[in-house]
DNA sequence: TTGTTTTTAGCACGAACGTGCTTCCACAGC
DNA sequence: GCTGTGGAAGCACGTTCGTGCTAAAAACAA
């Protein structure tokens, strides 16, 4: 037997290099040399892990769904363990949404290369799966929680909607969050959650 | 005097054949030898009106920006000219909305490229100054849209919150139309306008 | 020790990029 | 006519990129 080398944990350590690589730089100088530079590895070591640049890109956006989606699930999961309408649901509620912000470091890696990728993936063919899954991940676990704060409402349509607006008022705070940080502070995004859930409460769904 | 051509109408060919590459492929493909090729012209032609890459993509990050101020600020006149809480008024509103999404193949160009730009001057420092001005000119036209809707109201804290979450909300949906269009259809958008100004109307600023 | 196989490293090629620089061309002014 | 200037085109250089390919190094079975 040759040299052993846990693979999927060497593949985890050059994904995390493109990760730190998109934070700061940009997706595009996403390239293997730079990727292998910051791994400290050879170009040639990192494609024998990654067939190919697109395979790295593919792969990398994967892994930062399954980190996100990974966070979100948790926190969905706080919210529905408490009753609906309690202090103690309004807490977990604003956890879930803060997940989806640069709030931390980590956080703010993940966002950028999340944003990046989806970006990317409107003109490259090979990222489109991901994309898909990504937008279904998330509009799950946000159609779950308005769910969770209408309980009982069987209206599907206004639910829907709904739904869809929390996601794109999230997906533009985490948009300005990272291109405007001056302006849309930790403060700021707080406040716009909060008056997005009162609103929320103060005109459900049913009409 | 040598051959006389317009000059600035040239720039505006050019410019223009950048927006049909950025929409089409692509930022990164918008280099000298695309964009000269997009507009019939040799790159020592392109580069006779623009002195570097920067300089081209700077000049049409701001003209992206004029563009869509233009149709902003035309939009918010005649919401501002209608009187308050009418019918008429809420017509003018969401045609204002609507001038954000990608509504047309002229709006879906604007935003296609507007959103390259902004997500791409967060890397290059080129474009910094111009993402500045693209946030505060749409951020203000937005908040005397809030301001609009809110007559005679003074806590100012409100309405900047308003605001941004509007901005936020107005971006998100910007964002899934162009990324994820086979979900985010036109009609998805106009129910989740509508159901913002909805819940805008129902809960003032003025708590 | 020897042999096998994974891992690591590196070379070389073609393509695309920005850019400095030079070269033609057309036409207004003399 | 001639001349000079602005417009258009292109060459050439250095850099970076992905990738096919080769080869050394390393580690374990025999």
């Amino acid at each position: 037997m040759p040299k052993i080398v846990d693979a999927e944990a060497r593949r985890q350590e050059v994904v995390h290099a493109v990760f730190r690589i998109i934070a700061s730089d940009g997706l595009e100088r996403a390239s293997l040399r730079e990727v292998a530079d910051e791994a400290g590895l050879a170009v040639g070591s990192v494609r024998h892990y990654f067939a190919s640049s697109d395979e790295l890109l593919a792969f990398s956006f994967g892994a930062v769904i399954d980190r996100i989606a990974g966070r979100l699930e948790a926190a969905l999961g706080a919210v529905e363990a408490e009753p609906p309408g309690s202090q103690e649901q309004h807490v977990a509620v604003l956890n879930l949404l803060g997940q989806f912000l640069p709030l931390d470091e980590e956080l703010a890696v993940d966002a950028c290369v999340w944003m990046a990728f989806r970006h990317a993936a409107r003109i490259k063919p090979v990222l489109a799966a991901e994309a898909e899954r990504s937008h279904r991940t998330v509009a799950a676990v946000v159609g779950r929680l308005i769910m969770a704060l209408n309980p009982g409402e069987s209206a599907q349509e206004g639910l829907v909607t709904e739904a869809e607006r929390l996601l794109a008022t999230l997906d533009g705070l985490c948009m300005h969050s990272l291109l405007q940080p001056e302006w849309m502070t930790a403060e700021m995004c707080s406040d716009v959650l909060a008056a997005h859930l009162r609103s929320l409460e103060a005109s459900p769904v049913s009409r």
